[in-house]
DNA sequence: TTGTACGCGTTATCAG
DNA sequence: CTGATAACGCGTACAA
């Protein structure tokens, strides 16, 4: 190895290595093709390989005027929702070599701004929202005017969740799929409700709970018990204690997810209770390290590597302005935390 | 907002807008203070805000000659332990006003050299390897070469796991905890193990492994069944089963990580075994998303937030080439999952 | 087919 | 303190 240079080989070294012009080196990586010769693109990719040459992505950025960075940006990357989506978006990512930037929020909305703003000053290709848009006009007009101005810097926008802006979208059926949920739980048996919401602004929460809820009133049950709370484990944890101190009758528990569920089996446990037999459970999204708890969670299946998937299948076929829409079906599963009730 | 033009706002729109050369809108942003009169400042401020300006980073990339860039490699973003990993690198980097790049390997440690290469590619400041070694002797080679190159580009590495290579290193002191658990568990009245053991060659799984063992043998108890299998929940699941129907007398399993426990609990559960009355059951790593298994699981709990903290404050408080080591210590936690025998 | 030279958006150097 | 201008590394019209 002759590394006699400090610092990063550049594509002069490789040039001169092979005796050729720069232009030539560029061409023998990536020019359409037998316009270069064919011993020479050789001599090139021996000198590169040689001397470990990798270009620099930023300067071919600056060059074509974009990159293959896409920029993901989840509530909270330790929530196994969203690092199923990452998964998802990371292999597919991989499939069209592209590179992914990731932003967590730590669940404040209003960092996403500054995302943004940040993948646009790196110019990426496109930045996938994969948080749940929130209920608040003020925030809903600045991101849009963000989105705007990254799109006119050339990148592509895709939001999982809702629909209520005018970008690619996936939309995950939460209402649906929370409405057919209840639907199951009714044929099962149960009448007397309570739901552990999310936050009120939380569109994801909002949709499910009250999917959930139209179908209770539609079936003309009892009206549910409902909490809001924090989207997280603490959160169904809390929300279940103020279900259980109201001392009403009810007969099983919608979560809005999955680890909020979780956190409401803890705290059904902490108050004595058995689980299915004094109260009956249900999530949503159908978390794979969850799978394993006993019981064993009613939830509706979401595929969320599939979601992460699609997103970047949007970024890639991109074309023209038009927003384009994919929907995601949630599927109900029966499990050990709901049995039919005798 | 007078948005004639199309295409990206760049420094030298705002510098036109404000009336002023574009070294001294440069400036105004990351001039070394008050060497740029402030109404001049004011003025470059104020156009960007108007243009809604973002530099480019490629761009800045480039004249810089660096990046605020670090790149987090992991085995599976979908598994807890990165995930919780990566959390703290985000909120870590988040602070330090770096971006995060992630790159999902899918397990496959030869994947690892392509991100290096691409992170090279990206003139990254930093590298944070988080997946585990593996003892693969070509392997280590290649990775070492190119973290060679890396270096040699302007980057710094860090590698969560084992200090094999030459570069900054966080220690997980996976044999200690380990050792700690079977010693607990000793006290607690056990006598005949099964480890469910990880892949051979991974070395995470292997320090956790030998650490359990060693105890073991130091208190001269019968040697324990040892099953290879998956670092993962199905691992855990089909090590498990095989355990069993080696039909020997095994009072309780340490599964290396708590992954694998949960999916060798769902396998006792197949069984019919009851936990922890039938079996006693431990694991690794104190998953967040997995305290609320129930028997809850006793395991070594790691700070893994904590982790990915500390490995990025290696990273911003790099200066000379020697490399460095943290150590991360492991606390037994016991639980129900490992009841004191009688 | 190959080489020359310019442009991409910023920073940094050097005069004014 | 401010303004030209030369890098930075690469892609690509354009010329040879």
């Amino acid at each position: 190895m002759s590394d006699h240079q400090p610092g990063p080989v550049t594509l002069l070294d490789v040039a001169t290595e092979a005796g050729v012009s720069m232009a030539t080196a560029s061409r023998a990586f990536n020019g359409s093709t037998r316009k270069v010769h064919e011993d020479l693109r050789l001599r090139v990719l021996a000198a590169a390989s040689k001397l470990n040459y990798t270009a620099n992505t930023q300067a071919q950025a600056m060059a074509r005027g974009r990159t293959n960075v896409v920029g993901l940006v989840v509530h909270d990357i330790a929530d196994p929702y969203f690092s199923s989506i990452a998964a998802g978006v990371m292999q597919a990512a991989m499939e069209h070599q592209l590179l992914v930037t990731v932003g967590s929020t730590m669940r404040r909305p209003e960092r996403e701004l500054d995302y943004l703003a940040s993948l646009r000053g790196q110019r990426s290709r496109a930045a996938i929202l994969s948080g749940s848009r929130v209920d608040k006009p003020e925030l809903m007009e600045a991101l849009n005017k963000e989105i705007h101005a990254f799109e006119r810097s050339g990148g592509r926008v895709v939001v999982i969740g809702q629909q209520r802006l005018p970008v690619d979208t996936i939309e995950i059926q939460n209402r649906g799929g929370a409405k057919a949920l209840a639907t199951e739980l009714i044929a099962l048996g149960y009448r007397r409700f309570a739901i552990l919401a999310g936050p009120r602004t939380l569109l994801t929460a909002r949709d499910r709970f009250q999917g959930f809820q139209e179908a209770v009133s539609k079936a003309r049950l009892p009206e549910p018990v409902i909490v809001n709370d924090e989207f997280t484990r603490d959160g169904g944890y809390g929300a279940m204690i103020t279900v259980l101190d109201l001392k009403k009758r009810v007969d099983a528990v919608f979560a809005v997810n999955d680890v909020m569920a979780v956190g409401a089996m803890a705290a059904c446990r902490d108050r004595g209770l058995r689980l299915p037999t004094d109260m009956a459970l249900a999530g949503f999204d159908d978390i794979e390290t969850l799978r394993d708890v006993d019981p064993a969670l009613t939830t509706v299946r979401l595929p969320l590597a599939d979601v992460g998937a699609t997103a970047v299948e949007l970024v890639v076929t991109a074309d023209g302005p038009e927003p384009r829409r994919r929907r995601i079906k949630g599927e109900v599963i029966v499990r050990a935390s709901t049995p039919r009730r005798s």
